[in-house]
RNA sequence: GCCCGCUUGGCGGAAUCGGUAGACGCAAGGGACUUAAAAUCCCUCGACCUUUGGUUGUGCCGGUUCGACUCCGGCAGCGGGCACCA
């Protein structure tokens, strides 16, 4: 964008007129004065309600974006609002500073993760301070600090202790030419991203978390927090995704083992034609041992890599063992089994039967192998000799047939007697279980936490003792060959058992950065306690946190892991809360186009034009490739940033554009048109206010007796004002609440003050219009606010009241329908009676041409709204 | 593939409980002011028609209702998540 030049641009000063609104001078000046005054510093005060506003801390990947500041300028919103309205504010800020890409840029350019890690934030923090947002500054966080994550690591212990930790075999994605464990993100069509090798999968011993110990409670508990969206607690119930059903073992024909499954179905136990087992079932490899063949097909399978939408999506393949299950029902009848790689080790048995009937999966499976395909339910009412399965699976409801002793039950009564009948045979049981799997939290990586255990050979797994916490990361790491740096680091691991004093090995694994991320907002009501993680009291007064405000991207892996850890927390004796956030908003995307250059490397907006309307790279002019429209995000180099923004208009403009438009949770599209409009009502409203029509009545004087008409009804709209105002921001309706505030500002600039009193309602409506624009504009409303001739900061002051009686309007329009069809607007007092409203309506012209002299059928009246004549 | 969303003028969106579709802006067009421009101000702005009025219109198809952007059923397109990106 060229900003056009100009005498009224913000990025050009005549020096001309006092009129000018410097952005860059008001907005450093104030912040300057807020730091100074230390306005925005929390302490606990116990005589006053307090609100702990939160925005999710930035993960620092280098340079802030407009996603960033659209999340911070909704928490900056709220914050400031809040504390207008009397609330002690805690509002911090931080960093979530574990990661990959530290490790990435290391690799990459040579650069410590460290340094890195610190550069970006220093860089990052120096941009926020820009925006002119309200934190407490003395609270941040980094969680790379060795201050921070030994708490971290006693936490780990104590979730030892309590029996909240474990080790367990799991499988992680291995890149064979590299020697070192993928990210999901890392494997691409099934090869790493940086050596193509196919990738393999292995299994390592890792410590986990035992989350579903509140699989339950972490359920339940969805149903009272009301104060978040429905779509969240909707996707984390699916995601713990309880399910009750039947647990059973098939016996085999000639052979010793057994295959235990579950199914949510067991009422279509009859319609059953085969038996699956994952690929990594023990089964599966017992029989591999012996069978090239089996062991392609398993590798093959294990090529997809771990993640479970590439498993998912992969094409159903199956490898027939030759083993015969017996049906628990029917002795003489007998199942194929096949090693499958759509069925999930991790869910349930890791074995399933198929019934092709009633379940899609099952049936794409049937008609790619041949395998019978017999219904069993059958829909009320439908002839069972002629319904048939196609292409489609039968999931509704239904009576059984073909099912032996389950025929004419329905699905319901089917299931419960088909348990009944397994458990009576004593082959299995009616169990409940859990999509939700334990948390498994080592990372075979260098940039994270250190996991504070030892092994030794005598004594197995040891706890590093607390007086020896932190257990902190060296320094001196190569990332010159693979694998993870703290493994081939030379002495880093060689430690003495703290029991037996022997020879023993430091945990070379870190922990998953979502174990940072799962209790830094209670970190910020105590960041700077060094004896315990939390100071309890403080912990006490501040959580929970009252309004938590992040991408909608988060809303089940980061929120449902700081939910456990929050209880788990509880349970250890650090907390006494077991919500961590009681009211949640979660903010769509703000997404942008993404850019490839010829050899497929992304490339930033700023590195692509449009000539003659085919986009080429900036610098060569050669041809780019516009791709779809995604989340701003650094790897792939759709941001926006935010500096020549801030430098050309200011932060405030940025802002209220930011909250203007869009509604918080919808994702936004970022363009740049609309910031010459946000900016064009940033400088209205400092003519309307610093070049005032008439002489404005001095600040506090009374309310004269006088008032014009225009008068009256500019307070009205005031008063209106600041109550809808008020309701939008409580709400999340920025974008009405900036639609308001504009309404009002053109009733004020209407207003031309020559009238009884006006003069004083110009600055009741203007003093109105600087306090309900400080949340969002922070810098141009204390300006203003002291040009008012105010002493104390805008930011010190109370929010304005609205007076009840000015907030109802003495008439309404009422709408005039017939037949649905609106034909009349009549104005009517408010409250009109059905008699006075009907009558008026009846005797309209339009409304009598539009009836055509037919008699009233029915007549409907909502008062204030709508008379609908039906004819 | 599974789970969760979203879809309204040229564009962002408004319509809060089923009751006047398009508030408030952006862009565009026209005009005033100006030597000229910028800035500012005024007017027009869903589509169509036989224009003091009428028809039609909220992704598509169908339903419920006096009345549907809103509720129900089906479909399409777009986006998010899927456990090692954060």
């Amino acid at each position: 964008m060229s900003p056009a030049p100009g005498m009224g641009h913000p990025g050009r000063d005549e020096g001309c007129l006092m009129s000018r609104y410097n952005s860059k001078e008001t907005e450093a000046k104030w912040q300057a004065i807020w730091d100074q005054r230390g306005s925005f510093i929390a302490t606990e005060d116990p005589g006053r309600p307090k609100y702990y506003v939160l925005e999710m801390f930035p993960y620092p990947s280098g340079r802030l974006h407009v996603g960033h500041a659209r999340n911070y300028a909704i928490g900056d919103m709220v914050a400031r609002y809040k504390r207008a309205r009397g609330f002690n504010v805690l509002h911090p800020m931080g960093w979530d500073a574990f990661g990959l890409p530290a490790e990435n840029a290391a690799i990459a350019n040579k650069v410590h993760p460290a340094d890195w890690t610190y550069q970006n934030i220093a860089t990052m923090r120096d941009q926020l301070k820009t925006l002119g947002l309200a934190y407490d500054w003395t609270r941040e966080i980094a969680t790379c600090a060795p201050e921070y994550y030994r708490h971290e690591q006693k936490i780990f212990l104590d979730f030892l202790k309590a029996g909240l930790a474990y080790r367990k075999e799991s499988w992680v994605n291995w890149d064979p030419v590299e020697n070192t464990v993928l990210a999901n993100e890392q494997v691409i069509d099934g090869r790493g991203w940086r050596s193509g090798a196919p990738v393999e999968k292995r299994k390592l011993n890792q410590w986990v978390l035992k989350i579903t110990h509140y699989a339950d409670e972490l359920l339940d508990a969805l149903t009272k927090l009301d104060r978040w969206p429905d779509k969240v607690r909707t996707m984390q119930e699916k995601w713990i995704g309880k399910s009750s059903g039947l647990r059973f073992t098939f016996d085999l024909m000639d052979d010793a083992d057994k295959i235990e499954v579950f199914t949510t179905r067991p009422d279509t136990l009859f319609g059953a034609s085969f038996v699956a087992v994952s690929p990594n079932h023990p089964l599966a490899a017992r029989l591999a041992a012996g069978n090239p063949d089996l062991t392609a097909f398993i590798s093959e399978c294990n090529s997809i890599g771990t993640s479970e939408a590439a498993i998912e999506t992969a094409e159903k393949l199956g490898f027939d063992t030759g083993l015969k299950a017996i049906h628990p029902f029917d002795e003489t009848r007998t199942l194929p089994v096949y090693v499958a790689n759509f069925v999930l080790m991790e869910y349930g048995t890791g074995a399933i039967f198929g019934c092709p009937a009633h379940d899609q999966r099952d049936l794409d499976f049937a008609n790619k192998y041949r395998l019978p395909v017999l219904p069993v339910v059958v829909p009320e009412g439908t002839d069972p000799a002629s319904f048939k399965v196609g292409t489609e699976a039968y999931t509704g409801p239904g009576v059984l047939r073909n099912s032996g002793f389950l025929d004419g039950l329905d699905v319901e009564s089917a299931k419960r007697e088909a348990i009944g009948r397994i458990e009576a045979t004593g082959k299995g049981e009616g169990t409940t279980i859990y999509r939700l799997r334990d948390w498994g939290v080592s990372r075979q990586r260098y940039w994270g936490c250190p996991i504070p255990v030892i092994h030794c050979d005598a004594c197995g797994i040891v706890p590093v003792p607390e007086q020896d916490l932190p257990v902190e990361l060296p320094t001196d790491v190569s990332f010159d060959q693979p694998g993870n740096p703290l493994d081939h680091h030379p002495t880093w691991k060689h430690v003495a058992c703290p029991t037996c004093s022997g020879e023993a090995r430091r945990e070379t694994d870190t922990f998953d950065t979502f174990f940072e991320s799962s209790w830094y907002f209670a970190r910020f009501c105590s960041p700077h306690e060094t004896t315990t993680a939390f100071d309890r009291s403080a912990a006490d007064y501040w959580l929970p946190v009252d309004q938590y405000i992040g991408g909608v991207e988060h809303a089940v892996l980061h929120l449902l892991y700081s939910r456990f850890f929050t209880r788990a927390l509880k349970d250890c004796g650090y907390l006494s809360v077991a919500e961590p956030f009681e009211g949640l908003m979660t903010q769509g995307m703000v997404t942008h186009a993404t850019y490839k250059d010829a050899q497929g490397q992304w490339l930033y907006p700023e590195e692509v034009e449009q000539r003659d309307g085919v986009p080429v790279r900036i610098d060569g002019g050669e041809p780019v490739e516009i791709g779809r429209l995604e989340k701003m995000s650094k790897s792939k180099k759709n941001v926006v940033g935010l500096e020549h923004i801030i430098d050309t208009y200011g932060a405030d403009t940025m802002r209220l554009l930011l909250l203007s438009d869009s509604p918080p949770e919808r994702d936004l599209e970022w363009t740049e048109s609309g910031i010459d409009g946000a900016w064009r009502y940033v400088a209205r409203v400092w003519r309307l206010i610093t070049e005032p029509a008439v002489e404005l009545a001095p600040a506090g004087s009374p309310q004269p007796a006088e008032i014009s008409d225009k008068g009256q009804a500019a307070r009205r709209i005031v008063h209106k004002t600041i109550d809808g105002f008020g309701d939008d921001v409580e709400k999340f309706r920025f974008n009405k609440a900036v639609a308001r505030v504009r309404e009002l500002t053109n009733a004020l600039a209407e207003l031309d003050g020559k009238g009884a009193g006006e003069g004083w309602v110009l600055r009741e409506g203007y003093e109105t219009l600087v306090k309900l624009i400080g949340p969002m504009m922070p810098h141009l409303g204390e300006e203003l606010w002291q040009g008012l001739g105010h002493a104390e900061l805008l930011t010190e002051s109370p929010w304005p009241e609205a007076d009840p009686a000015l907030v109802v309007d003495e008439s309404v329009v009422v709408a005039v329908q017939v037949n649905g069809k609106l034909r009349a607007q009549l104005p009517l007092p408010r409250d009109a009676a059905k008699e006075i409203a009907e009558e008026a309506a009846l005797n309209d012209a339009n409304v009598q041409r539009a009836m055509e002299g037919k008699p009233v059928r029915k007549l409907i009246y909502v008062p204030n709204r709508i008379v609908n004549v039906v004819i």
